[in-house]
DNA sequence: GTTAATGCAAAGCATTTGCACACGT
DNA sequence: ACGTGTGCAAATGCTTTGCATTAAC
């Protein structure tokens, strides 16, 4: 586990200083920090989430400089903003197919692998539209949610059948 | 085509004012204007577009009340946030199960049916993740970003393979 | 008449932009 | 040295909250 996520942010840190180099695009610690945190976690944080755990790791990180850099990453192909339904960009470092489970209680996601999606046939969109990528969004209530009565939380507001 | 809209908007209000009913919430001119208005397109808006929208037709309604309207349409299962990448959120009055692209050039979202992805086997998603729903969500690029060159526009910024 | 909803103004987060300085190459 | 990236501060965009007023039942 913990090999397999040490390789899989190597192996991403080197992919950036490749792509940054191939793109003439400087290597600052900031990037290699940002990069690191983000590859080296599975909670697909926001910006602020980010900038607020590398804080105290690299002196003087601004927020504007992780918003750019992600951004960055999301542009080189080393990140993903991931589709959720809450009104905040959420990142991915893992940008191989894969699919997502999203707790509409608290927002947590979670990564949902099933080789069986991983090749849905694609439908005709229709009026042209160009597909390049898909992902399953499950919707649900999280371990989390489920023990401390997240269910029930949802129904007393309302959700009726 | 305005058959089948016009119909789905008066099942979607009949709806409306059973589920307000029986939970025992107010039938105003303001929630009905907003659910007419968001049944009625089908671009998946934001809230701001629906009280652009709303704004000439009647007089004095406020963001304020689109945003709780559409938090309490939720709320009551009579639409949905969609899940896109964009830091902002997005409505749908259709609750069926159904799919959606979402161009990453230019964030237009529109809807896919395709009945061979309605019933897909629901993965065991581990950690006791309690699935209610889900949807595909498919990114590429519109007709629109097509024929304007949109796709050259990423590449541009640094898209690599 | 009660209870709940709306509108306004202001506050609160999330994100972006302009510009001067600092760093990577 | 040169060009790019960063940090700061301020602006902008999206959403929520508190409170008095108004409308629905």
């Amino acid at each position: 586990m913990c090999e397999q996520r040490d390789k899989f942010i190597s192996e991403k840190l080197s992919l950036m200083e490749e792509r940054c180099r191939r793109n003439k695009l400087s290597l600052t610690v900031q990037r290699r920090a940002i990069l690191e945190n983000l590859a080296s976690r599975s909670d697909h944080p926001t910006a602020d989430q980010i900038y607020a755990a590398i804080q105290g790791k690299i002196t003087g990180i601004s927020r504007t400089t992780v918003y750019r850099v992600l951004e960055t990453f999301v542009q080189l192909g080393l990140a993903q903003k991931i589709s959720n339904p809450e009104a905040k960009a959420r990142f991915d470092a893992d940008t191989r197919r894969h699919h997502h489970a999203i707790c509409v209680n608290c927002e947590e996601v979670i990564d949902v692998h099933a080789p069986d999606l991983d090749s849905i046939a694609i439908p005709d969109v229709g009026q042209a539209f160009q597909v390049t990528d898909y992902s399953v969004n499950f919707t649900g209530i999280c371990r989390n949610c489920l023990a401390k009565g997240g269910a029930a939380h949802i129904t007393e507001r309302g959700v009726v059948s």
